[in-house]
DNA sequence: CGCAGCCTTGACAAATGTCAACAAACGTGG
DNA sequence: CCACGTTTGTTGACATTTGTCAAGGCTGCG
């Protein structure tokens, strides 16, 4: 692997305080690859040979059931995915693929188990990202569970609105995958859009305007506990 | 705290290999309290003050927004729970209340990170803990999006069968609180269960009867990557 | 016994999904 | 650059699922 990501890689809050034995050990095994868009990167019930680190792209993890399927997280650089899996060695519960092109670094996870074992400073930052992974995906539950499709797609607006700082902004996923990972239909989000035109949120493609976010916030109701994504 | 709780908490996975210095320091600061039914434990929201560690009884974890309840999960002996948040000292994404009287030890969080910090098999153990409560919400997140309520319904008996290893077993939840932790309305599921009578499904009050499970098993179409709640 | 809480049922309403048609956007190869 | 086909997004009509409200029965407990 060019040495040029390794600086990349030990920004991570997972790598920065790793020792540099450690640390070594993981890059000597590495890989970066190349994706193409739409490209099928792993399999949910697959062994987890990987832990992936996106380093350009964005990726998508979806699963399957019964001929169904749902998009549960978009992971954009620079993150770590199925970390879970890796460390336990118990099998994907997600698959994933590219939604652009992209660049992935790819870990072996026997790697990652034996730096884990014996590098304590890595041990504890896995807790930290993985609490983080948990707290994230009780706050998925609570937002399918107790609100509408409607409330759930305002309070994602209100988010993309925080994470750019502005009232004005584009979409960064697709129409229907964005309806898929908050669970409705693309002909359900259509109309949900149209919901919200009351409450001055104008679509026009990608384009988002938030006119007055105040009235949109009385509708959507934010709560730290749902849609907060840093703690 | 009586002696005789300590080789109980020894017992779990995630004492097991403490050293015996950083296992006295999380005893003493340890108390163990009887709470009735219906005793709301923790806010959500509120700091993360304890680590909890359910010794008999059990707990139900719930949230709420906008005037609307859901039940997440239901805490059986010998579990702890709200560890992602007391090692990361976050606040609480759940709330707590006992269903029955309960004997419950709390872990003040600033010992449980104290050492977290020095003790590397407690670390190490609090990563697999967490990435089993991580992949068990990623398995609940699917659960709601991939299945309709019928088909949760029957999953969640599936389960129960396999737990108790038998055809014919007793609900160990209300109905309504089932009902919510399945993410329906008690009429919904009062409905689902008859729902289910063409599958072979027998209920009785609390009592329910699988008359033939591969008929169920048919119908509901379990799956490891949803339903194993083991791995 | 009588009250309170849970469960069930029926009638109805609201939310969401399905299907079909068409329009708009995109990418490819000529 | 255009023409074409493919994919995505939108819309309408309709079906299904789920929730709401109200009533009544059952159960457990003081």
């Amino acid at each position: 692997m060019p040495e040029s990501h390794f600086q990349e890689i030990r920004n991570l809050a997972l790598f920065a305080n790793i020792e540099a034995d450690g640390f070594e050990t993981l890059m000597r095994g590495a890989y970066v690859h190349n994706f193409p868009p739409r490209i099928d990167l792993i399999t949910e019930g697959d062994p987890p040979d990987f832990l992936h680190i996106v380093l350009a792209g964005s990726v998508d993890l979806y699963s399957s059931w019964n001929g169904r399927e749902t998009s549960l997280v978009t992971v954009r650089p620079v993150t770590t995915f199925i970390l879970a899996a890796s460390v336990n060695d118990v099998p994907y519960l997600m698959s994933a693929r590219t939604l652009e092109k992209s660049r992935i670094i790819l870990l072996p996870s026997e790697d990652v188990r034996a730096v884990f074992a014996k590098d304590s400073a890595f041990a504890r930052a896995i807790v930290t990202e993985l609490a983080q992974c948990y707290r994230a995906a009780i706050k998925s539950t609570k937002d399918l569970k107790l609100r509408t499709s409607l409330e759930r797609l305002a309070n994602y607006l209100l988010r993309q609105r925080n994470r750019t700082g502005s009232n004005e902004f584009e979409l960064t996923l697709e129409k229907r995958r964005l309806a898929s990972f908050l669970g409705m239909t693309p002909e359900n989000l259509s109309r949900a859009f149209k919901g919200l035109v009351p409450y001055g949120v104008k679509v026009n493609g990608t384009q988002i305007r938030i006119a007055d976010p105040e009235v949109l916030i009385r509708f959507a109701k934010p709560s730290p506990l749902i849609d907060d994504h840093s703690t």
